[in-house]
DNA sequence: GTGGTCTAGACCACG
DNA sequence: GTGGTCTAGACCACC
């Protein structure tokens, strides 16, 4: 599971690893009943404070992202298809407007906007398949 | 000029008013040399200490977006032509990369993904239209 | 980490704080990584707003020179070698520059002007060793 | 009368004439009894308030550096030779020192230091000549 | 514990 | 009139 951490962005730490895992979730990067790792172990990973990542996973339990096994583990919890595809389309509606409300700000016609967002997805898509 | 502010958002107000100020000047809403209202005037409209908005400009004046005549008022700073174009560009191919990275993990095709983008632009430009 | 305010001589005290701070840093007085004291500490210190030392360390942030690690304290950023040997010549060469001009301006031979410029400098380094 | 102003210096526009105009005087580029640009003049050709000059006025007659002649204009007070002198020695004292101090902080030898600032002064004053 | 934000209100410098 | 600075004290988010 890759979570990156960019501790000059100004979102808080906490809500990066949300924000990381539920994605993961989400789009089934993580499956249902796959095991995250342990606290003490991601926070050494990722070089941040125990206390930061025990926060992450209650929220995340709280949220019924993510359920707790008493003694054995964390993991990612059961969802329905039509609830994770909602999600899914509510986190994409989401920054996708954010894009289209930016690209009208900016100026640009529907056209040239359309034609941006190809080519970048087109180069991140390529990109992904090789890495 | 218009600032509107999210008391909710969770986002700091002068990073609000901040944002907002450099988009207007960034899309040209607030051309060159135009001057901008005083502390006091604006922090009245807006509700809020007049330190704040103080901290807004003083930010803003190290960013280069805005001039300070001593004793005057606020001024939109002369950016040249190529360097504003190059911040709308760095901005807006920022938020889109990001909106077809989502949609790429979310495994959308690229056919699929431009529709919503082209939905999305045309439906918050129309509602721009009316405001 | 010596500290000291002038509150006669007109020049902002934030202003003072950061220009002491930065000076430590380029000097190497206060090397990379080290920890800068909380704002709370320092302001008791020094005897001014904790929010005085807070605008201090915010500017010194954007300006590159120290960073924030949430809820543990500021740190001195790390800094190229030769940048900071860039921006150590740099300002050097401005302040020497204007002191040959106004020798210069004055009507001081080059002799004249040398002899002074190292009387000048053993004074003031004999008393900054015995400080 | 050369009198240059910048106006992103942070050193307010009042200070910057009268720094310049007795500076002018104490090298005697302005000769005893010579006669300043009337207030209006000169803030048209500096393009700043007539109340800026005005203030840079009485304040230099109120140090004694110039006598007001009423109805007649302003002229350059008489100075004693050794007023001048001293004037002269304080204000290079003051900028040499400045400079020697940063020399030290940076950590330059003696050695270096003189050779820095007899460089910079050759420099500045062969392009004096050419001026 | 750390820093970040905001307020209310004061006083000063500048033009 | 303009912005700049500072204080005292509050509350919040983060680790």
């Amino acid at each position: 599971m890759l979570i990156e951490i960019d501790s000059h962005s100004g979102v808080p730490i906490y809500r990066q690893i949300i924000d990381q895992i539920r994605s993961h979730v989400i789009t089934a990067r993580l499956g249902e009943g796959a095991q995250l790792p342990s606290v003490r172990d991601l926070a050494g990973r990722l070089k941040v404070n125990p206390m930061t990542v025990s926060k992450v996973y209650s929220y995340l339990e709280n949220e019924g992202v993510v359920e707790r096994k008493r003694g054995i583990g964390l993991f990612v919890a059961k969802i329905s298809k039509t609830k994770q595809d909602k999600a899914k389309t509510a986190m994409l509606e989401d920054i996708i407007k954010k894009a289209a409300v930016t690209a009208i700000e900016v100026g640009l016609s529907e056209k040239d906007a359309a034609n941006m967002f190809s080519k970048l997805f087109r180069q991140n898509n390529s990109e992904g398949r090789t890495k």
